[in-house]
DNA sequence: GGGTCTCGAATTTTT
DNA sequence: TTCGAGACCC
């Protein structure tokens, strides 16, 4: 214990001490939460606390993995591997394989990703011929995962006025019956999605009692990471688990909570005290990880929001550099000056690649920091967006997998049904589901029985349906024998979608091909490992039971060179790095368009913001840009209101005073309909209040780096002017940078989307956008 | 039934 | 700009 007493602060070490009852953490950004939490395991360890009965609830599986890690070294030896540590849903999934069958699931069950979900939804809509701009597939799925989450199942929901009201003035009053034939849908294919293996967790506890008896039993001592983020089907089973021993640690901040969207409630860590009227209160609220700049700035930032539970962060560090905002031309401005700042980091300050982290609100940014790190041959690597085993490559093959292993699965084999090609269409499928539906069987059996059940389908085509119904039934009875690896590589190849791919040259292609060679390889892996560990399991069946819980951040980086980190805000929850980018700091991006309709969203967005500038330990920068291309449209844009709630004493504003080189005239503003911020005369100052002119530009930005950049934007897409002032006649001659010489025949459209055709003397006949096209005129 | 092409919609965040 | 769905033609 002395150990301990050096290596945690006091609160950390009574937090770490009080392991009987309840407890809640209230732990501030950089606190050493972590560091509290593996104490607090290691230390129940050292008491004589069995592993097995310790439960350990975290938001990543590879915050778990992490966590294991670290406790093993901090103990020695290798008995942290008995700990139940993992997310919600994996853990819970692992006792719905042991349990399922209670509630008529198989222990294969699949886990339907939100794909597969959507894709249950969309068909549901289409047999129904609802009107698919009333009833949005996002919206149908949203609204069930939203009654998923607080327990109202399809039955619950008959006695729900208010909610069918609610749908119903939505113009969606079959809200009910989608969401009864969607839970009927998925459990018919034996299959669960996300919310389900919550809900279902509930439902098992709640009908069974010598089930819930039994894990109460077993987990004594539970622990609640980012408690702030569990939504109410989490924080039912959490109660019911807990509610034997009432040893139970929650952990979280208040000001961190950026889940809400999907159904996280921030009463559950508010009410904490309410529930457990016993429970010790910790604070930890020295932050160690940040400069004061950081920490001071960040606390400016969030008393701007009204709910949240008093505390008081600080720090001992050092002061540290004062945050730079920097204001580009345009997206890929942006992309520039973070790109030149992180070679300059790294060639200067010698800051290693993997130290810097980029983050921004949505995975379309991402672009253009990828272009100009590829431009630099500066390494990155992208977290989120399209995953790995959402490739649709990936995906398809996986749908074999699946199939093989739970031929109920419906999304599985309507993916695979006619990959590649066999001459099952859709026809034959609409015939084969109405079939089902009128046997409450699953595809497969329809498939299989088609002919016995006198289905309206032609010979051929049923001997078709009973070849794949043939070759699936091949691939389980090897998939009996051998392990996952030796199975999927044998589907890969007699299933002939290996051959599939193969033929396709395209560069797309061959990438496609690449990433199934990459699924074998981390298939092989895994097989090796299960062989190599008691007990493992290579099977086919155990490969695929968690693989729809992973994530992108649990693959491990194909080489180890020190990588920019690239990812949503969101990914970047209890991460940390030496030098932080927070780029697309604009009205309507960041705040998001859609969070501006209530407090609570604000509220939501600036504790995002806070967790996105808590995360930088040193470094922090703050980009935003003058224009940017949404929606394949140059629109303008406005700097973010959290830039000003952030105290002026810590940043370092580097606004370059933006000319145009030409002022637009009243008469065209009149007949064009200009945007606003192209009338002014001079810049847009960010902060009128603060912006000084000139504005101090710190030696390390290169001025004229940044200034020919931003001559180049203007010159070619960015500003107002381009050719759309040009004084265009039927007749002119132009000269185009690329085109050469050549006639303007015809003048459409108005303002911005005005377009001149050109007959160019060497091109050819062009269309341009003025707003885009470099064009002069040749007097 | 299968393939290609065009048009339209979409961008908020994820286990 | 990019992707997917639906229309259209073979």
């Amino acid at each position: 214990m002395s150990s301990y007493s050096s290596a945690l602060n006091p609160v950390q070490l009574e937090a770490v001490q009080q392991t009987e009852g309840p407890v809640m953490v209230i732990a501030g950004a950089g606190s050493g939460k972590t560091r509290m939490l593996t104490y607090r395991i290691a230390h129940l360890m050292e008491k004589g606390v069995d592993p097995f009965n310790i439960l350990s609830l975290t938001f990543t599986n590879k915050a778990a993995r992490e966590m294991k890690g670290r406790i093993e070294t901090l103990l020695g030896g290798t008995e942290a591997k008995n700990l139940w540590m993992g997310t919600f849903h994996s853990i819970f999934a692992r006792i719905l394989r042991i349990e399922g069958h209670r509630l008529g699931y198989p222990s294969n069950f699949t886990i339907y990703d939100s794909e597969d979900s959507q894709k249950v939804i969309s068909g549901l809509i289409k047999e129904r011929d609802l009107d698919k701009d009333i009833y949005k597939v996002k919206a149908v799925s949203g609204r069930i995962s939203s009654y998923k989450n607080n327990l109202i199942t399809p039955k619950a929901y008959q006695h729900r006025a208010d909610l069918q009201e609610a749908d119903a003035s939505a113009r969606m009053s079959k809200m009910g019956e989608l969401y009864n034939a969607y839970v009927e849908k998925c459990f018919r294919a034996g299959a669960m999605d996300f919310d389900d293996l919550l809900l279902k967790t509930n439902e098992l506890f709640a009908k069974f009692p010598d089930a819930l008896a039994r894990y109460q039993e077993r987990f004594k001592y539970i622990l609640v990471d980012e408690y702030q983020d569990t939504n109410h089907s989490q924080y039912l089973i959490v109660k019911a688990l807990a509610s034997r021993f009432e040893n139970l640690c929650v952990v979280g901040d208040d000001a961190q909570s950026i889940y809400a969207f999907r159904g996280a409630n921030i009463r559950n860590i508010l009410n904490f005290q309410k529930d457990y009227a016993d429970a010790k209160l910790f604070k930890l609220e020295q932050n160690y990880r940040s400069t004061q700049c950081i920490v001071e700035a960040a606390n400016s930032l969030i008393k701007h929001n009204q709910d949240q539970l008093e505390k008081k962060v600080w720090t001992a560090n050092p002061t540290g550099e004062r945050i730079v905002v920097h204001k580009s031309v345009s997206d890929s401005d942006e992309g520039n000056y973070v790109a030149q700042t992180i070679w300059e980091l790294h060639m200067q300050e010698h800051m290693a690649h993997d130290q810097m982290a980029i983050l921004y609100r949505t995975n379309a940014q991402s672009r253009a920091f990828e272009d100009a790190l590829r431009r630099r041959n500066i390494p990155y690597r992208i977290f989120g967006g399209l995953s790995f085993y959402q490739r649709k490559e990936v995906k398809d093959l996986m749908a074999y997998v699946r199939l093989t292993v739970n031929p109920k699965d419906e999304e599985a084999f309507r993916r695979v049904i006619n990959l590649p090609a066999r001459g099952i269409g859709d026809t034959t499928l609409a015939r084969l589901t109405i079939a089902a539906n009128e046997k409450e069987a699953s595809l497969w059996d329809a498939a299989g029985l088609c002919g016995e059940w006198g289905v309206n389908i032609n010979k051929p085509t049923q001997q078709r349906l009973v070849d794949f119904v043939d070759l699936i039934k091949s691939y389980q009875i090897i998939a009996a024998e051998k392990d996952a690896f030796d199975v999927v590589e044998h589907i890969a190849r007699s299933s002939g979608l290996i051959k599939l791919l193969a033929d396709d040259k395209t560069p797309e292609g061959v990438s496609r091909y690449e990433n199934v060679q990459e699924l074998l390889n981390g298939i092989k892996d895994f097989a090796e490992q299960q062989q190599q560990v008691d007990e493992g399991d290579p099977s086919l069946g155990a490969f695929l039971q968690d693989v729809a819980l992973i994530t992108d951040a649990d693959r491990p980086d194909e080489d180890d060179r020190p990588k920019v980190n690239l990812m949503t805000i969101h990914l970047a929850k209890g991460l940390e790095f030496p030098a932080v980018f927070v780029v697309g700091m604009e009205e309507n991006l960041f705040p998001s368009m859609m969070s501006m309709g209530s407090r609570s969203d604000l509220e939501e967005e600036r504790r995002l913001f806070y967790v996105a500038l808590t995360r930088a330990e040193k470094r922090a920068f703050l980009t935003y840009a003058h224009v940017r291309y949404r929606w394949g449209k140059l629109i303008d844009c406005e700097p973010s209101r959290f830039l000003e709630e952030l105290d002026e004493e810590h940043l370092d504003i580097h606004v370059p005073e933006f000319q145009p080189t030409y002022t637009v005239p009243r008469e065209l503003i009149d007949a064009f309909d200009v945007p606003s911020s192209r009338r002014s005369t001079g810049s847009t100052p960010v902060r009128p209040k603060t912006t000084p002119s000139p504005p101090p530009v710190p030696v390390r930005f290169r001025r004229p780096t940044a200034l020919k950049s931003m001559q180049h934007a203007t010159s070619a897409a960015t500003s107002g002017p381009s050719a759309l002032n040009l004084d265009l006649t039927v007749g002119a001659r132009v000269v185009h940078d690329r085109f050469g010489i050549g006639k303007v025949t015809e003048l459409a459209g108005d303002g911005m989307e005005r377009k001149a055709t050109i007959l160019f003397d060497n091109a050819g006949e062009k269309k341009l956008l003025l707003k885009f096209a470099k064009l002069q005129l040749l007097s």
